[in-house]
DNA sequence: CTTTGATTATTAGCTGGCTAATGGTAGATT
DNA sequence: AATCTACCATTAGCCAGCTAATAATCAAAG
């Protein structure tokens, strides 16, 4: 049996190396790769819980905690109690932490294009299609 | 702009979710999931350096180094003195880290029919080519 | 030969994922 | 009202990726 020809493979091994300019992107404005994916929430929608954002980003409690640390650190987001309810908190977003979006897109492009450089438009767009299902599948 | 809809956006989300059944795939059978990628290099050849292993699998020198304690511990591997170089050392299968490579092709299985459970065997194929392809950029 | 530079393994410490365990709060049941 | 259960945030500690810095060794240049 070859394991370096299964979906399951290649997906680990292209996530190694598609994280590593994740990272590099991240860095350029002053950010980690994790926080990228929490300000997004935000920019969704702004003063989630802390357990919205480990709902919607499909990840454990521990995990979010530790990166809005981070975030507050930077003063991307501030913390604040939750008027209804003493055990949540709501995250919100700074003005440093809603410009973040307008740096992020300009480097985003930039990464999406490094990454997609090989692929043709219709591949890219079957490729989306394909990472589409195989995220609903692994999300469950 | 819409992060969500970039290919970078879903194969981070993609990882993730896929990571944790690797995790459970790898935990089946007493492993850890990095520890799956050292051994499958191993099964290959055998008796390679800290830093040929680091070199195949494109990941740190250090990185290495943690999970071999690991694969040491769980006596799947054991480490010699390199004759020829004093700065090295070669990793070596034990009985235990030969006989892991069966059963993880089972379990490997599983997870491969898991994943790709939503997708016909022509979409299989044409996300296992887009995946290489991918790879081959990210890599670089 | 000696010295300089490159390579190898290792340690320390960072982020980001996880589980398990705590403390505090809310709600429901009695 | 009291209790019991469920929920939220947090801490501690694990694995796996990374960079930076060190000690030891090799190799090459002088």
């Amino acid at each position: 049996m070859k394991f370096d020809e299964s979906i399951s493979y290649l997906l680990a091994k292209v996530s190694v190396g598609h994280r590593k300019m994740l990272e590099k992107t991240a860095a350029k404005i002053g950010l980690h790769g994790g926080q990228i994916f929490v300000l997004m929430e935000l920019w969704k929608k702004d003063g989630l819980r802390q357990v919205d954002l480990a709902g919607r980003l499909d990840v454990a409690a521990p995990t979010v905690n530790k990166i809005l640390g981070g975030l507050l650190e930077g003063d991307f987001v501030t913390r604040s109690k939750y008027e209804d309810d003493a055990r949540s908190t709501r995250i919100f977003l700074t003005s440093k932490g809603i410009d973040a979006r307008a740096l992020l897109e300009a480097e985003w492009d930039t990464l999406e294009e490094y990454t997609t450089i090989n692929l043709t438009d219709t591949e890219i767009l079957v490729l989306k299609q394909l990472l589409t299902r195989l995220l609903e599948q692994v999300e469950i």
